[in-house]
DNA sequence: TATCCCATGTAACGAGTTACATGATTCT
DNA sequence: AGAATCATGTAACTCGTTACATGGGATA
Protein backbone atom coordinates (compact mmCIF):
# COMPACT_ATOMS: atom_id res chain seq x y z
CA UNK A 1 0.00 0.00 0.00
CA UNK A 2 1.09 3.38 -1.20
CA UNK A 3 2.38 5.87 2.14
CA UNK A 4 -0.28 5.36 4.84
CA UNK A 5 0.47 1.88 6.21
CA UNK A 6 3.56 2.08 6.59
CA UNK A 7 5.19 3.47 10.20
CA UNK A 8 6.19 7.53 9.09
CA UNK A 9 9.51 8.13 9.55
CA UNK A 10 11.56 10.64 12.20
CA UNK A 11 10.91 13.63 9.64
CA UNK A 12 7.75 13.47 8.86
CA UNK A 13 7.07 13.44 12.76
CA UNK A 14 9.56 16.33 13.02
CA UNK A 15 7.49 18.64 10.56
CA UNK A 16 4.33 17.62 12.03
CA UNK A 17 6.21 18.59 15.47
CA UNK A 18 7.22 22.46 13.40
CA UNK A 19 3.64 22.52 11.59
CA UNK A 20 2.68 22.43 15.46
CA UNK A 21 3.58 25.78 15.53
CA UNK A 22 1.74 27.45 12.82
CA UNK A 23 1.07 26.55 8.74
CA UNK A 24 4.16 26.49 7.22
CA UNK A 25 5.32 26.27 3.38
CA UNK A 26 8.23 23.49 2.03
CA UNK A 27 10.70 26.33 1.93
CA UNK A 28 9.91 27.59 5.65
CA UNK A 29 10.79 24.08 6.52
CA UNK A 30 13.80 24.12 4.66
CA UNK A 31 15.19 27.06 5.95
CA UNK A 32 14.41 25.95 9.43
CA UNK A 33 16.71 22.87 8.67
CA UNK A 34 19.30 25.25 7.39
CA UNK A 35 19.40 28.10 9.90
CA UNK A 36 19.18 26.43 13.27
CA UNK A 37 20.87 23.87 15.39
CA UNK A 38 17.94 21.61 15.15
CA UNK A 39 19.54 20.64 11.71
CA UNK A 40 19.29 17.01 12.14
CA UNK A 41 18.09 16.47 9.18
CA UNK A 42 19.08 17.86 5.33
CA UNK A 43 17.94 21.35 4.58
CA UNK A 44 17.66 19.43 0.90
CA UNK A 45 14.31 20.10 -0.76
CA UNK A 46 14.44 17.05 -2.27
CA UNK A 47 13.71 15.17 0.99
CA UNK A 48 11.21 17.95 2.55
CA UNK A 49 8.52 18.41 -0.27
CA UNK A 50 8.03 14.52 -0.81
CA UNK A 51 8.13 14.08 3.29
CA UNK A 52 5.10 16.49 3.15
CA UNK A 53 3.57 15.08 0.36
CA UNK A 54 3.23 11.96 2.12
CA UNK A 55 1.72 13.75 5.37
CA UNK A 56 -0.79 14.91 3.33
CA UNK A 57 -1.77 11.31 1.75
CA UNK A 58 -1.75 10.22 5.34
CA UNK A 59 -4.50 13.18 5.83
CA UNK A 60 -2.12 14.38 8.55
CA UNK A 61 -1.81 17.79 7.07
CA UNK A 62 -3.71 19.84 4.27
CA UNK A 63 -3.18 22.82 2.08
CA UNK A 64 -4.18 25.94 3.51
CA UNK A 65 -6.33 27.76 0.62
CA UNK A 66 -4.48 30.69 -1.06
CA UNK A 67 -4.55 33.90 0.05
CA UNK A 68 -5.77 35.92 -3.27
CA UNK A 69 -4.00 38.97 -2.93
CA UNK A 70 -0.20 38.48 -4.69
CA UNK A 71 3.27 38.49 -3.64
CA UNK A 72 5.32 35.53 -3.68
CA UNK A 73 3.60 31.98 -4.67
CA UNK A 74 3.58 29.95 -1.75
CA UNK A 75 1.82 27.07 -0.95
CA UNK A 76 1.54 26.44 2.80
CA UNK A 77 0.02 23.51 4.82
CA UNK A 78 -1.32 22.93 8.74
CA UNK A 79 -1.80 20.30 10.64
CA UNK A 80 -4.79 18.73 10.78
CA UNK A 81 -6.89 17.10 13.90
CA UNK A 82 -5.45 13.18 12.90
CA UNK A 83 -1.98 15.15 12.44
CA UNK A 84 -2.26 16.68 15.72
CA UNK A 85 -3.30 13.35 16.72
CA UNK A 86 -0.45 11.76 15.39
CA UNK A 87 1.86 13.88 16.31
CA UNK A 88 0.37 12.94 20.36
CA UNK A 89 0.77 9.61 19.81
CA UNK A 90 4.60 9.73 18.51
CA UNK A 91 5.59 12.45 21.44
CA UNK A 92 3.94 10.34 24.40
CA UNK A 93 5.47 7.13 22.69
CA UNK A 94 7.25 4.99 24.93
CA UNK A 95 11.15 5.53 24.57
CA UNK A 96 12.73 1.81 23.42
CA UNK A 97 16.09 1.03 24.31
CA UNK A 98 17.17 0.65 20.68
CA UNK A 99 16.02 4.27 20.11
CA UNK A 100 18.46 5.18 23.81
CA UNK A 101 21.49 3.31 21.75
CA UNK A 102 21.07 3.89 18.27
CA UNK A 103 18.94 6.76 17.78
CA UNK A 104 19.10 9.49 20.65
CA UNK A 105 18.73 12.32 18.20
CA UNK A 106 15.32 11.31 17.36
CA UNK A 107 14.42 11.12 20.89
CA UNK A 108 15.73 14.65 21.63
CA UNK A 109 13.52 15.81 18.49
CA UNK A 110 11.05 14.32 20.13
CA UNK A 111 11.64 15.98 23.45
CA UNK A 112 12.12 19.73 22.28
CA UNK A 113 8.22 19.43 21.11
CA UNK A 114 6.59 18.15 23.81
CA UNK A 115 6.37 21.12 26.04
CA UNK A 116 4.52 22.75 23.50
CA UNK A 117 2.31 19.59 22.24
CA UNK A 118 1.40 17.42 24.82
CA UNK A 119 0.01 17.24 28.27
CA UNK A 120 2.38 17.89 30.95
CA UNK A 121 2.86 14.65 32.74
CA UNK A 122 4.49 13.31 29.48
CA UNK A 123 7.92 15.24 29.71
CA UNK A 124 8.69 13.72 33.02
CA UNK A 125 7.49 10.24 32.06
CA UNK A 126 9.91 10.64 29.15
CA UNK A 127 12.13 11.07 31.03
CA UNK A 128 12.22 8.90 33.39
CA UNK A 129 12.18 6.19 30.86
CA UNK A 130 15.30 7.54 29.01
CA UNK A 131 17.04 7.60 32.46
CA UNK A 132 16.18 4.27 32.86
CA UNK A 133 17.50 2.79 29.86
CA UNK A 134 20.40 4.92 30.09
CA UNK A 135 21.39 3.09 33.09
CA UNK A 136 20.69 -0.20 31.59
CA UNK A 137 22.98 1.10 28.41
CA UNK A 138 25.42 2.37 31.18
CA UNK A 139 25.57 -1.16 32.76
CA UNK A 140 26.03 -2.97 29.34
CA UNK A 141 29.09 -0.58 28.77
CA UNK A 142 30.70 -1.52 31.99
CA UNK A 143 30.39 -5.07 31.14
CA UNK A 144 31.55 -4.80 28.22
CA UNK A 145 34.60 -2.68 29.51
CA UNK A 146 35.43 -5.54 32.00
CA UNK A 147 36.33 -8.08 29.30
CA UNK A 148 37.16 -6.11 26.54
CA UNK A 149 39.12 -2.95 27.40
CA UNK A 150 42.35 -4.71 27.48
CA UNK A 151 42.43 -5.60 24.03
CA UNK A 152 40.99 -2.13 22.56
CA UNK A 153 43.54 -0.08 20.50
CA UNK A 154 44.29 3.32 22.55
CA UNK A 155 42.82 5.71 20.78
CA UNK A 156 39.47 3.04 20.39
CA UNK A 157 39.84 3.05 23.90
CA UNK A 158 39.69 6.78 24.05
CA UNK A 159 36.51 6.80 21.82
CA UNK A 160 34.85 4.18 23.93
CA UNK A 161 35.28 6.21 27.28
CA UNK A 162 33.92 9.33 25.81
CA UNK A 163 30.75 7.45 24.96
CA UNK A 164 30.54 6.22 28.47
CA UNK A 165 30.86 10.15 29.42
CA UNK A 166 29.11 10.82 26.91
CA UNK A 167 25.95 8.79 28.62
CA UNK A 168 26.39 9.32 32.03
CA UNK A 169 26.07 13.09 31.61
CA UNK A 170 23.09 12.40 29.82
CA UNK A 171 21.96 10.44 32.57
CA UNK A 172 22.81 13.68 34.64
CA UNK A 173 20.66 15.94 32.17
CA UNK A 174 17.76 13.95 32.53
CA UNK A 175 17.72 14.51 36.28
CA UNK A 176 18.58 18.34 36.05
CA UNK A 177 15.92 18.38 33.31
CA UNK A 178 13.41 16.65 35.32
CA UNK A 179 13.60 18.92 38.20
CA UNK A 180 13.71 21.63 35.66
CA UNK A 181 10.54 21.33 34.57
CA UNK A 182 8.79 20.62 38.24
CA UNK A 183 9.59 23.95 39.50
CA UNK A 184 6.85 26.33 38.18
CA UNK A 185 8.39 27.84 35.02
CA UNK A 186 10.33 30.86 35.55
CA UNK A 187 11.23 33.68 33.06
CA UNK A 188 14.73 33.57 32.27
CA UNK A 189 17.33 36.62 33.15
CA UNK A 190 18.69 38.03 35.91
CA UNK A 191 14.88 39.48 37.00
CA UNK A 192 14.57 36.98 39.92
CA UNK A 193 17.79 38.28 41.89
CA UNK A 194 16.36 41.29 44.33
CA UNK A 195 18.14 43.06 46.79
CA UNK A 196 21.58 42.04 45.80
CA UNK B 1 29.52 3.23 -13.28
CA UNK B 2 29.23 0.83 -10.74
CA UNK B 3 30.78 1.32 -7.65
CA UNK B 4 34.74 2.00 -7.71
CA UNK B 5 33.71 5.61 -9.16
CA UNK B 6 31.91 6.75 -5.97
CA UNK B 7 32.95 7.82 -2.11
CA UNK B 8 32.23 4.94 -0.33
CA UNK B 9 30.09 4.77 2.13
CA UNK B 10 31.32 5.14 6.11
CA UNK B 11 29.98 1.39 6.09
CA UNK B 12 32.26 0.54 3.92
CA UNK B 13 35.16 1.98 5.52
CA UNK B 14 34.31 1.00 8.77
CA UNK B 15 34.47 -2.48 7.40
CA UNK B 16 37.89 -1.78 5.95
CA UNK B 17 39.24 -1.00 9.60
CA UNK B 18 37.70 -4.00 10.78
CA UNK B 19 38.84 -5.75 8.50
CA UNK B 20 42.80 -4.30 8.74
CA UNK B 21 43.17 -6.47 12.36
CA UNK B 22 42.82 -9.06 10.04
CA UNK B 23 40.54 -11.53 7.65
CA UNK B 24 36.70 -11.86 8.37
CA UNK B 25 33.90 -13.21 7.02
CA UNK B 26 30.62 -11.06 6.66
CA UNK B 27 29.31 -13.29 9.58
CA UNK B 28 31.68 -11.93 11.40
CA UNK B 29 31.84 -8.51 10.48
CA UNK B 30 27.97 -8.61 11.94
CA UNK B 31 28.50 -10.61 14.98
CA UNK B 32 31.05 -7.42 15.90
CA UNK B 33 28.23 -4.89 14.90
CA UNK B 34 25.89 -6.80 17.41
CA UNK B 35 27.85 -7.67 20.02
CA UNK B 36 30.27 -4.45 20.15
CA UNK B 37 28.86 -0.94 21.49
CA UNK B 38 30.78 0.20 17.88
CA UNK B 39 27.13 -1.37 16.71
CA UNK B 40 27.30 2.25 14.33
CA UNK B 41 25.50 0.84 12.25
CA UNK B 42 23.22 -2.31 11.77
CA UNK B 43 24.35 -5.99 12.42
CA UNK B 44 21.97 -6.56 8.95
CA UNK B 45 23.39 -9.11 7.04
CA UNK B 46 21.66 -7.35 4.23
CA UNK B 47 23.71 -4.04 4.52
CA UNK B 48 27.08 -6.21 5.61
CA UNK B 49 27.04 -8.45 2.62
CA UNK B 50 26.66 -6.09 -0.37
CA UNK B 51 29.01 -3.58 0.98
CA UNK B 52 31.94 -6.05 1.33
CA UNK B 53 30.55 -7.27 -2.21
CA UNK B 54 31.33 -3.45 -3.06
CA UNK B 55 34.57 -3.34 -1.54
CA UNK B 56 35.74 -6.36 -3.72
CA UNK B 57 34.87 -4.97 -6.83
CA UNK B 58 36.86 -1.74 -5.68
CA UNK B 59 39.39 -4.27 -5.27
CA UNK B 60 40.15 -3.40 -1.58
CA UNK B 61 39.47 -6.89 -0.34
CA UNK B 62 39.95 -10.04 -1.77
CA UNK B 63 38.74 -13.37 -0.85
CA UNK B 64 40.77 -15.58 1.41
CA UNK B 65 41.92 -19.28 -0.60
CA UNK B 66 39.02 -21.57 1.07
CA UNK B 67 41.10 -23.51 3.38
CA UNK B 68 40.45 -27.55 2.41
CA UNK B 69 40.16 -28.43 5.54
CA UNK B 70 36.14 -29.29 6.51
CA UNK B 71 34.54 -27.00 9.63
CA UNK B 72 32.14 -24.46 8.94
CA UNK B 73 31.33 -22.86 5.45
CA UNK B 74 33.20 -19.73 5.55
CA UNK B 75 34.30 -17.13 3.11
CA UNK B 76 36.78 -14.75 4.79
CA UNK B 77 38.20 -12.05 3.13
CA UNK B 78 41.13 -10.01 3.82
CA UNK B 79 42.64 -6.27 3.03
CA UNK B 80 44.53 -5.63 -0.21
CA UNK B 81 47.35 -3.10 -0.41
CA UNK B 82 45.04 -0.62 -2.39
CA UNK B 83 42.46 -1.33 0.48
CA UNK B 84 45.09 -0.16 3.21
CA UNK B 85 45.50 2.73 1.00
CA UNK B 86 42.13 3.50 1.48
CA UNK B 87 42.06 3.23 4.66
CA UNK B 88 44.82 5.35 4.97
CA UNK B 89 43.40 8.15 3.08
CA UNK B 90 40.14 7.73 5.28
CA UNK B 91 41.99 8.04 8.63
CA UNK B 92 44.20 10.86 7.54
CA UNK B 93 41.15 13.28 5.70
CA UNK B 94 40.97 16.35 7.11
CA UNK B 95 37.17 16.41 9.20
CA UNK B 96 34.91 18.93 8.05
CA UNK B 97 32.72 21.29 9.34
CA UNK B 98 29.86 19.39 7.97
CA UNK B 99 31.11 16.77 9.53
CA UNK B 100 31.52 17.94 12.99
CA UNK B 101 28.07 19.04 13.33
CA UNK B 102 26.25 16.22 11.66
CA UNK B 103 28.11 13.20 11.44
CA UNK B 104 30.05 12.79 14.81
CA UNK B 105 29.80 9.08 14.82
CA UNK B 106 31.83 8.23 11.50
CA UNK B 107 34.98 10.77 12.75
CA UNK B 108 34.82 8.80 16.08
CA UNK B 109 34.78 5.54 13.83
CA UNK B 110 37.59 7.06 12.16
CA UNK B 111 39.64 8.35 15.39
CA UNK B 112 38.63 4.37 16.70
CA UNK B 113 41.03 3.01 14.05
CA UNK B 114 43.75 5.62 14.11
CA UNK B 115 46.22 4.08 16.41
CA UNK B 116 46.29 0.64 14.40
CA UNK B 117 46.09 1.45 10.70
CA UNK B 118 47.54 5.30 10.77
CA UNK B 119 51.04 6.59 11.47
CA UNK B 120 51.51 8.60 14.77
CA UNK B 121 50.94 11.85 13.89
CA UNK B 122 47.50 11.68 12.40
CA UNK B 123 45.74 11.04 15.76
CA UNK B 124 46.82 14.96 17.23
CA UNK B 125 46.00 16.19 14.10
CA UNK B 126 42.70 14.81 14.00
CA UNK B 127 41.82 15.77 17.36
CA UNK B 128 43.17 19.38 16.87
CA UNK B 129 41.06 19.99 13.51
CA UNK B 130 37.98 18.58 15.39
CA UNK B 131 38.72 21.08 18.24
CA UNK B 132 39.04 23.84 16.17
CA UNK B 133 35.87 22.93 14.61
CA UNK B 134 33.82 22.42 17.63
CA UNK B 135 35.14 25.59 18.71
CA UNK B 136 33.44 27.04 15.90
CA UNK B 137 30.14 25.30 16.85
CA UNK B 138 30.12 26.65 19.69
CA UNK B 139 30.54 29.62 18.75
CA UNK B 140 27.20 29.55 16.10
CA UNK B 141 25.07 27.51 18.93
CA UNK B 142 26.46 30.62 21.54
CA UNK B 143 25.60 33.12 18.69
CA UNK B 144 21.78 31.31 17.86
CA UNK B 145 21.08 31.11 22.06
CA UNK B 146 21.93 35.03 21.84
CA UNK B 147 18.83 35.94 19.91
CA UNK B 148 16.94 32.85 19.75
CA UNK B 149 17.06 31.14 23.57
CA UNK B 150 14.15 34.13 24.19
CA UNK B 151 11.52 32.04 21.96
CA UNK B 152 11.90 28.36 22.85
CA UNK B 153 9.81 26.18 24.15
CA UNK B 154 10.85 24.72 27.90
CA UNK B 155 12.29 21.62 26.36
CA UNK B 156 13.44 23.25 23.46
CA UNK B 157 16.04 25.29 25.41
CA UNK B 158 16.89 21.91 27.58
CA UNK B 159 17.56 20.22 24.49
CA UNK B 160 19.77 23.13 22.96
CA UNK B 161 21.47 23.43 26.47
CA UNK B 162 22.22 19.73 26.31
CA UNK B 163 23.70 19.60 22.98
CA UNK B 164 26.09 22.51 24.04
CA UNK B 165 27.17 20.91 26.98
CA UNK B 166 27.82 18.05 25.00
CA UNK B 167 29.62 20.03 22.45
CA UNK B 168 31.76 21.34 25.46
CA UNK B 169 32.32 18.10 26.98
CA UNK B 170 33.65 16.66 23.44
CA UNK B 171 35.97 19.45 23.16
CA UNK B 172 37.24 18.90 26.55
CA UNK B 173 37.25 15.45 25.89
CA UNK B 174 39.90 16.83 22.61
CA UNK B 175 42.33 18.09 24.81
CA UNK B 176 42.40 15.39 26.90
CA UNK B 177 42.66 12.96 24.43
CA UNK B 178 45.78 14.77 22.79
CA UNK B 179 47.32 14.84 26.20
CA UNK B 180 47.07 10.78 26.59
CA UNK B 181 48.62 10.01 23.49
CA UNK B 182 51.42 12.45 23.99
CA UNK B 183 52.44 10.54 27.13
CA UNK B 184 54.22 7.10 26.27
CA UNK B 185 51.78 4.48 26.41
CA UNK B 186 51.24 3.48 29.65
CA UNK B 187 49.67 0.25 30.68
CA UNK B 188 46.16 0.87 32.83
CA UNK B 189 45.64 -0.27 36.44
CA UNK B 190 46.97 1.69 39.24
CA UNK B 191 50.28 0.56 38.77
CA UNK B 192 51.79 4.02 38.67
CA UNK B 193 51.07 5.14 42.21
CA UNK B 194 54.19 4.29 43.97
CA UNK B 195 54.77 5.11 47.39
CA UNK B 196 51.78 7.59 47.71
C1' DT C 1 15.48 45.07 -18.89
C1' DA C 2 18.53 42.03 -16.75
C1' DT C 3 19.78 39.65 -12.80
C1' DC C 4 19.44 37.57 -8.55
C1' DC C 5 17.07 35.19 -5.17
C1' DC C 6 12.64 33.10 -3.67
C1' DA C 7 10.05 28.90 -4.05
C1' DT C 8 8.52 24.60 -5.71
C1' DG C 9 9.26 20.76 -7.56
C1' DT C 10 11.24 16.20 -10.24
C1' DA C 11 14.38 12.44 -11.85
C1' DA C 12 18.05 9.29 -11.20
C1' DC C 13 20.43 6.91 -8.06
C1' DG C 14 22.23 4.31 -4.15
C1' DA C 15 22.24 2.59 0.36
C1' DG C 16 20.10 0.50 4.21
C1' DT C 17 16.01 -2.07 6.26
C1' DT C 18 13.11 -5.89 6.52
C1' DA C 19 12.03 -10.23 5.45
C1' DC C 20 12.78 -14.29 3.46
C1' DA C 21 15.32 -18.48 1.57
C1' DT C 22 18.66 -21.99 1.97
C1' DG C 23 21.84 -25.41 3.70
C1' DA C 24 25.37 -27.15 6.47
C1' DT C 25 27.07 -28.12 11.12
C1' DT C 26 27.01 -28.66 15.77
C1' DC C 27 24.50 -29.72 20.03
C1' DT C 28 21.14 -32.36 22.85
C1' DA D 1 17.08 -37.66 14.94
C1' DG D 2 15.70 -33.23 15.75
C1' DA D 3 16.64 -28.58 17.03
C1' DA D 4 19.22 -24.68 17.26
C1' DT D 5 22.44 -21.83 15.35
C1' DC D 6 26.06 -20.87 12.03
C1' DA D 7 26.62 -18.66 7.63
C1' DT D 8 25.61 -16.72 3.28
C1' DG D 9 22.93 -14.65 0.45
C1' DT D 10 18.75 -12.21 -2.30
C1' DA D 11 14.50 -9.44 -3.36
C1' DA D 12 11.37 -5.72 -2.58
C1' DC D 13 10.88 -1.47 -0.88
C1' DT D 14 11.51 3.27 0.68
C1' DC D 15 13.87 7.01 1.96
C1' DG D 16 17.30 10.53 1.46
C1' DT D 17 20.97 12.63 -1.62
C1' DT D 18 22.43 15.06 -5.51
C1' DA D 19 21.54 17.54 -9.28
C1' DC D 20 18.77 19.69 -12.27
C1' DA D 21 14.60 22.35 -14.09
C1' DT D 22 11.43 26.07 -13.88
C1' DG D 23 9.52 30.45 -13.35
C1' DG D 24 7.76 34.36 -10.89
C1' DG D 25 8.79 38.41 -8.01
C1' DA D 26 12.08 41.65 -6.31
C1' DT D 27 16.11 44.56 -7.12
C1' DA D 28 19.55 47.09 -9.75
Amino acid sequence: MPPGTRQATTLEYTLLGLLDQGPQSGYDLCRIFATTPFALYSDSPGAVYPAVRRLETRRWVEPLPRGPVGGRRRREVRLTAAGRAALSEWLAREPTKHEVTHDMGALYMRFAFMSQAAPPDVPPRFLATVGRLLEEHLADLERFAADASGQMPPTGRLVFEHGRESVRHTLEWCARAARALAKPARSHGSRVRRSS
